[in-house]
DNA sequence: GGGTAAACGGAGGTGACCCTCCGAATCATA
DNA sequence: TATGATTCGGAGGGTCACCTCCGTTTACCC
């Protein structure tokens, strides 16, 4: 008979080991580290290597993979918390700083939104987040205007405070700690610009005095 | 006579061009597309590319060094803003768009971070952002715990938004706004936590359940 | 233990990129 | 315009990473 069920358990333990390698080389040495280092850190031949991933990007979307699976245990933690504030709370501070102590994701998943230019990073766990949004309004302690999504690029933008050699590192925690006043409701706010159109208006840059820098 | 003081015409037109065209090529490409690549866009032939920058670093360092002079032609604005809280939204918003706007940028400043690891990107403008959030402190526009580093750190945030292939360029002015307003001065505020051992608190990881998504 | 299918290792072919070298072209100067 | 110095172009050698191929090894099943 052939076509198992299961691998091997050598297959599968070379798997495993092949991507947590993978996370250490790509943290170090960047995304586009050589694959050859990667099978002679994980001990294995370079076959090895392209018989479990045909190419680079398949390593990248399954590293990519692994990554939502990991955040998805820690989904009801967030769906259980006493109020929809404290679940944003905890999202932001444990998601942004799981991305920080993970350095190789924030290039993965800029690889994964080129690959796929569809996919914005984190959309798998949009239904979760909504739900916990419309919690926090209703509750008025998260401002009206703000969506899952701003929610998922703030976490987005923390977690790539690990890619600057460790430098940001320690302003981690008091840039998420501004973020959420910012995001907390309050009498006197002006509401956000809409998504449209808001970047187009910046280049005609007509503050700017004579040469201006040029973009592009 | 040789050793002239100012190189030849086409050797300076050369030089222009080629910055000009690495930014395009970096921004759509990444900061390691292939040199030879450059020397075609540019209209010259690969032994001019390596005249003018004798490795990729050296050019990379241009690039950089060519963002911090086109920026500090903004900086009289900023000091003649009519109060330190319109200075700091005016940097915020110009400098960030600006970056946005750039987007070889974010991987050149990482790059350069790399290089010389005892330099933060934007130490350039420390001493200007100082005498800006001094003055907004007076004026208790600004939250007392905020630091100079702090608005530099937010600024790459928001310039890191163009990173994602433009999906997250929408919400650039969005993130700009909360952030903003969690800078505001305000009665009833926590203090930011310090600067030190912060991220490390993180690691321990006790709220999270059994298995946890290992870092690293 | 024996047999079979699955998986492995690593040498090596292929292609891409880096970078140099020198004859040709261009610029500055008089 | 003529001369010399500077810069240019692009072919090509060297290096490195990708990826395949097949003889060998390992795991699984009886």
């Amino acid at each position: 008979m052939s076509s198992s069920l299961s691998p091997r358990r050598d297959a599968r333990r070379n798997h495993e080991r092949l991507l947590a390698e993978a996370k250490q080389l790509f943290a170090e040495r960047g995304i586009d580290a050589p694959l050859d280092e990667l099978a002679v850190r994980a001990g294995v031949g370079a076959g090895t290597v392209y018989r479990h991933f045909p190419n680079r990007d398949a390593l990248v979307r399954e590293l990519y993979d692994a990554a939502v699976t990991d955040l998805r245990e820690f989904a009801p933690q967030f769906l259980a918390a006493e109020t929809g504030w404290k679940a944003i709370e905890l999202w932001l501070d444990l998601v942004s700083g799981w991305l920080v102590a993970s350095p190789h994701l924030p290039a993965v998943m800029r690889r994964v939104a080129e690959l796929d230019p569809t996919h914005r990073p984190g959309t798998e766990f949009a239904p979760m987040m909504d739900a916990v949004v419309s919690r926090a309004k209703a509750e008025a302690t998260l401002r009206q205007d703000v969506t899952a999504v701003d929610l998922s690029i703030m976490v987005d933008m923390l977690g790539s405070l690990g890619q600057y050699g460790g430098a940001y590192l320690p302003y981690w925690r008091r840039q998420l700690a501004v973020m959420l006043d910012g995001l907390r409701a309050r009498p006197d706010l002006t509401p956000l610009p809409g998504e449209g159109q808001a970047f187009d208006e910046f280049h005609d840059m007509s503050h700017a005095k004579g040469s201006s820098p040029a973009p592009r």
